[in-house]
DNA sequence: ATTTTAGTGTCATATAGTGGTATTTTGTGG
DNA sequence: CCACAAAATACCACTATATGACACTAAAAT
């Protein structure tokens, strides 16, 4: 499961999306349209497949909910999720409590990425991506490194 | 069982919650309505449906009561264990005695958590969740070793 | 006995959400 | 470049949901 690709879309009145057919269709057939938005760790929302969620859900369960951290943890995960529904047009409801999340504009930009794809306010995204741009190379400096580590190589030694 | 979602609700001055449509569907039918709220770890309340609640209870009968510390927590969680019901319009009154344990604001948020629902002030929430994301790296590690060694893996060997 | 407080039931109303259709735009093949 | 189909969008009508208001009952306190 990879979602790929930007996509501009319009938020009518009512503050429901449609769905881009491209998109749309790589969701899992058998899961009738149901999938989960949540506030993002970056200033946006996110839309997770069912699927996804659930395997994400499982391995929360199994936490201790007696620990702090542990509890502290699967509520931080918990807050801000919402279940919605395409409706037969491929529309969904972003709903108002979650809007204030996007931005005043209704231009939005369907991002996806890897097993999720985020709903950016299309003005918010410009400015990140612009600041990620000028600073793209140290980014990829540091995401190398740290590739370098998990794959157990030394950086020095490249 | 899965409550999932989190909704922003209002309190009305007698106490009174409206469970939002979407939660209430997903009550069983068989139970007629009848749930408990109890105290729960965190700084709010929460619901379980019957069903769920006597497993909670069959785990805390377990506890050595003989045990000062286990003996005081099952109390604690005892404590202000309610039974309530929806009326007619699908709300439900949380006593006197167990409002104390949310805030003096109306606004209110329930929160589905596994097999419960959360009762939570708005302000406190926001709290909470705001102090979770500030360590939100430190509790997503302590969280990922413990899921690895319930998996029965070595985080050193990953 | 009277007053206060907690809790319950019902109704009215605003608005959030849903569904459908018409229209415009976009993309594709001829 | 045109014809056609598919996709996206705007629009309107309707329904369901949420919430405040109010009246009433039961229980507790003074």
């Amino acid at each position: 499961m990879a979602f790929r690709g930007q996509y501009d879309c319009t938020m009518d009145d009512k503050g429901r999306i449609k769905m881009p057919a491209t998109l749309r269709k790589q969701f899992p057939a058998e899961e009738k349209g149901a999938f989960m938005i949540a506030k993002d760790i970056e200033e946006c929302l996110v839309i997770y497949p069912m699927k996804e969620w659930e395997e994400q859900e499982a391995r929360l369960m199994k936490l201790n909910q007696f620990d702090p951290t542990l509890r502290q943890f699967a509520s931080a995960m918990m807050i801000g999720l919402t279940e919605v529904q395409f409706d037969n047009a491929d529309r969904f409801l972003v709903q108002k409590s979650l809007t204030k999340y996007l931005g005043s504009s209704k231009d939005v930009v369907l991002l996806g990425k890897f097993n999720r794809i985020q709903i950016w306010d299309a003005a918010k995204l410009e400015q990140y991506n612009n600041s990620g741009q000028a600073n793209i190379k140290q980014l990829a400096e540091e995401a190398a490194a740290y590739m370098d580590k998990l794959e157990g190589k030394e950086k020095s030694k490249q």
